[in-house]
Order: structure tokens, then C-alpha cells, then sequence
DNA sequence: CGGTATCCTTTTAGATACTG
DNA sequence: CAGTATCTAAAAGGATACCG
């Protein structure tokens, strides 16, 4: 993927709203966050269908963007909370939006892909 | 990517967002249509740095999903308008809020990003 | 428990050239 | 003008096994 300092992203605020939540489970994680600080291995049960590595590799990416912390508490075996930054808060809203959109438009959309 | 009537986007919205909004272009082009019709070689040019081939291809997936329509019409040179369904209307709220979203606070991302 | 390491497949993107 | 065809590279995703 492109470097968010890229040309194109200066002109159009929708780039680094696509940087940040255009993968796959960037914001089914996120969701996942909504109601509070999760373990890894939560996260991987609510979630579900998503392994280990690439639930690991979605929180880093978040966690680089600054949406996301990581807290280990020491101790075996092992405890690592996730939960959202204030930065991380603040997107919270727009995809609630988002995710209402999709509960109040799913069946249109699937209708559209099977007459397709 | 998996279909969308995998098992479990019935038990969450998230899921069917994402599949609809999680490519690289697919919000940039909404957003692009964002003000009307737009035609193919407009949108090229509106949105910067997206190729034709890719470029057709997200449009396709948006007319799959029921977002967006593709009127031809005839002639030499031929002429294509691509504009946003009633329910592609429907998601330019959440967009937009998204977008909204990446301008206040695209400079906080960046920050973390470059601190990390 | 919370990861990495390895390997593999699929998907996406981009460049270029060509066509009706 | 609006694509399609072909090829290539890069990224993402997933399965499995192992580690501290």
C-alpha cells in the first residue's frame, strides 16, 4: 500500500480515511473495541473467523496509527490488554454510522449482488 | 475476499461495511461521485493516481453491490456516466463523516505514525 | 496466553499495449 | 473515450506449528 504521505492523500481527506480503515478487519477490530479494553484471545473469540497473526498484525497496523494500545501486564501466562485511544475513540462515531448503514442496508446490498 | 454470505456477516454489521467499503479506491470514488455523474475518464483525472483497468474494476464492484449506475450511451466516441444509486446516496452520510473524520484529525495519525 | 515463524494461496494494484 | 488483455509485483490473508 501506499505511504500516507503520498501526493494525493494532502489533496483528499478520503485518502486517509482509506489508509486507516480500508483492510479487511481494521474496523470489525475496532468494533470490537467499542465497549472496552479486550485480551487478544477475546478478541479473537468475539470476532471470530480471524487467526492469531493476522488479529496481531491488524492491532499493530492500529496501534502504529495510533488508535490502539497495547498493555502487557507481566505474569504466566502472559495477560495483554487492548483498548482505544482517545484518537481511537473519536472514530468510533463515523463507524457506528458506518455499521448502522450496514444493518439498515445489508439485505439492499445483497439483493443488488444476487440479481447481479 | 470472502462472500458476503459467509457465516458470519449475519451476526454483524461490520462485516457487510467492510465488504463493501474496504478496497483501496472504493470510498475515494464515492467520494468522487459525490457531487453527481461523473464520466470515466473524469473520474480518472478527478481522483489522481488510480489507473483505468482499476479504476473499472471498482466501479464494476460498486454497481454489484447496488451503489452506483453505469449508463452507456451510444455513439462515436462513446460516452459512459457513472452516478450514485438512491442507495449509494444512503452511504455518502457515513462517508462523509468518515472524511470529516480523516481531516480533524489526519495530523494525529500522521504523529503517531512518525513517532512510531 | 500471546504471540512468531514458515509456508502457501489469493487478491489487489499497476504498467503497458491494444481495440471498437 | 472507454474500456480489455496481458503480465508482473506486492500485499493481504490463512493454516499450521512452535516458543517463552
Amino acid at each position: 500500500m501506499d505511504g500516507i504521505g503520498d501526493v494525493f492523500l494532502a489533496d483528499c481527506p478520503a485518502r486517509l480515511a482509506v489508509e486507516v480503515i480500508a483492510d479487511k478487519w481494521a474496523v470489525v477490530v475496532l468494533w470490537g473495541l467499542s465497549e472496552g479494553p479486550r485480551r487478544h484471545g477475546e478478541l479473537v473469540a468475539l470476532i471470530g473467523g480471524i487467526s492469531k497473526k493476522v488479529l496481531t498484525q491488524t492491532l499493530r497496523r492500529l496501534q502504529t496509527n495510533g488508535l490502539v494500545t497495547r498493555t502487557e501486564y507481566g505474569g504466566v501466562p502472559p495477560r495483554v490488554d487492548y483498548d482505544l485511544t482517545p484518537l481511537g475513540k473519536t472514530l468510533m462515531e463515523p463507524i457506528r454510522l458506518l455499521t448502522t448503514w450496514a444493518a439498515d442496508n445489508g439485505e439492499a446490498v445483497l439483493a443488488a449482488q444476487e440479481s447481479a
